[in-house]
RNA sequence: UGCCGCAUAGCUCAGUCGGUAGAGCAGCUGACUGUUAAUCAGCGGGUCGUAGGUUCGAGUCCUACUGCGGCAGCCA
């Protein structure tokens, strides 16, 4: 055996007359008088491959063991399919089984199961329709995503996964430290309570985000991306947060907000037109299976600009919408989902990009505009899933972003390198980050963030 | 973390007014010369999430807990 034997997908584009060998897991067999089915999947495509056994060419004894899960392979001669479904088909005269799966106790069957079942049994759940396209369409848009950046030349930095400088400030963080212990009881002992006897002479943290390391990147390098895992401690418990996800943020130097909202739509129209390129057939079966509206939509973003306003306009739109919201609007607060929702929905009915929010609602780091009232942001929102990317040009004046630092009560000095970018050499930067997970929920129309991962983490949940 | 909902066969669910449990699918056995989530017949399968409480009697009503889901917040 050897990994460059033929997969189903190459079979399944064989011409007849073709000897073949086809290893995979049964997914189903159907049994008649004198002929068998079964519907062999490797993985390696959406389509199952029908191997025909005609009674008598594979003992009894053993066609048996071929129970839905079981991993086997057939021998024999690709022929043209009588039957409708599928053009080609192998017709066996030898099977090996290579491990059973006793069919009482196998959690998996062919007819449909819930989500939240599968998660259950996310290590049987690859062997599935759905999660074998949604890992195929994750493998491809990851590819994508590569080869944007690398056709633009942006370098990919691999930022730490560990930070000892808390000043990320994008949500809370998991703490790493050697200083725990598991006591005998089954309970916790802390060695010592002095960070300064921890691992790294002091706190350290699962990085919340890579962004202001590949800043530093960006003002030397000029294009850089990171795409990276990234970790929030936050206890949320939605359909769309992780505590372990996976983020892409690219950083340019010498751009400023307009060339960053370029960069965003064409990253999400390349990448999605890529997707479907490279897994129609996975792409077919969740507009057939999973979200009916999903190829209208993604040809839709594909196809037509995204619009692009003012936090200040969007504030007016949602104010004199004649809608009754739960949580009432003014210029200030913050959008809140409906809002969000309503815009790209249903005023807008695609993608929009929302620019210049009040500073008092954004990050420090991003750059002041002239008004004194608004920073250069922008968010990115699409129907269905809300807020997709969220980006700024940064602070690039060294007096402005001390200014701001110490207006919001920061700790000035834990930022020493951070302002060291704007006191040598300092460039207008821009960037955005978008989260790998949301993008994968988004092109496929899954609805929970938990299904478009291998093995998801989150508050209260790291079985597997 | 807050609010709401759900928890009954391997899976998806029904279970009326409180009176000791049902279906479809899956599984097993058999039938059928080509099926496509095959079809047809038969069979087996339950500590009704856990712990209390009310009641002559609880799957059903009440309380707590656990798990899961939805919405919201935090955000990507």
């Amino acid at each position: 055996m050897d990994y460059r034997r033929t997969l189903l997908k190459d079979l399944l584009t064989s011409p007849a007359g073709a000897e073949a060998t086809a290893h995979g897991w049964v997914k189903t067999r159907r049994d008649s008088k004198g002929v068998s089915f079964v519907q062999l999947n490797d993985g390696s495509c959406f389509k199952d491959l029908q191997v025909v056994i005609e009674s008598g060419s594979i003992p009894e004894d053993q066609l048996k063991h071929a129970t839905t899960g079981a991993a086997v392979s057939f021998t024999g001669t690709m022929v043209d399919s009588p039957g409708e479904g599928q053009s080609v088909e192998l017709k066996a005269t030898s099977m090996t089984i290579y491990g059973e799966a006793d069919p009482v106790t196998y959690p998996l069957q062919k007819k449909g199961a819930t989500m939240e079942f599968l998660r259950e049994i996310a290590h049987l759940r690859v062997r599935g329709n759905t999660f074998g396209a949604v890992t195929r369409v994750r493998n491809r848009a990851a590819a994508a995503v590569h080869n944007f950046f690398q056709n633009r030349g942006f370098y990919w930095v691999h930022t730490p996964i560990i930070t000892a400088s808390d000043c990320e400030g994008a949500g809370a963080m998991f703490a790493v430290s050697t200083l725990l212990h598991h006591a005998p009881d089954g309970g916790f002992v802390l060695s010592s309570k002095d960070p300064a006897d921890d691992f790294f002479g002091k706190p350290a943290y699962l990085t919340v985000s890579g962004q202001l390391n590949v800043e530093t990147f960006a003002m030397g390098l000029t294009n850089v991306y990171t795409f990276g895992p990234t970790f929030r401690a936050e206890n949320s418990n939605t359909p769309r947060h992780l505590a372990e996800f996976w983020m892409i943020e690219p950083e340019m130097a010498f751009c400023d907000l307009d060339g960053d909202m370029n960069l965003a739509e064409e990253f999400v129209r390349e990448v999605i037109q890529d997707i479907m390129d490279g897994c129609a057939p996975d792409l077919e079966f969740f507009n057939q299976r999973v979200e009916p509206e999903l190829l209208k939509t993604l040809d839709h973003v594909v196809n037509s600009g995204f619009e692009r306003m003012t936090y200040t306009e969007a504030v007016n739109l949602l104010v004199n919408s004649g809608e009754t919201w739960e949580f009432p609007v003014s210029w200030g607060s913050d959008l809140q989902s409906e809002h969000e929702r309503w815009l790209t929905e249903k005023k807008v009915g695609r993608p929009v990009i929302l620019t210049d929010y009040p500073k008092e609602i954004k990050a420090f780091y991003m750059k002041q505009n002239e008004d004194g009232k608004t920073v250069r942001a922008m968010d990115v929102l699409v129907p269905r899933i809300g807020e997709l990317i969220g980006g700024s040009q940064r602070e690039d004046d060294l007096k402005k972003l001390e200014a701001r630092i110490e207006e919001l009560g920061l700790d000035k000095a834990a930022y020493w390198w951070y302002l060291d970018l704007r006191r040598y050499g300092s460039a207008p930067h821009a960037g955005f980050g978008l989260g790998f997970e949301r993008l994968i929920m988004y092109v496929t129309g899954m609805k929970n963030i938990r299904d478009v991962i291998p093995f998801h983490r989150a508050s209260g949940q790291a079985e597997f």
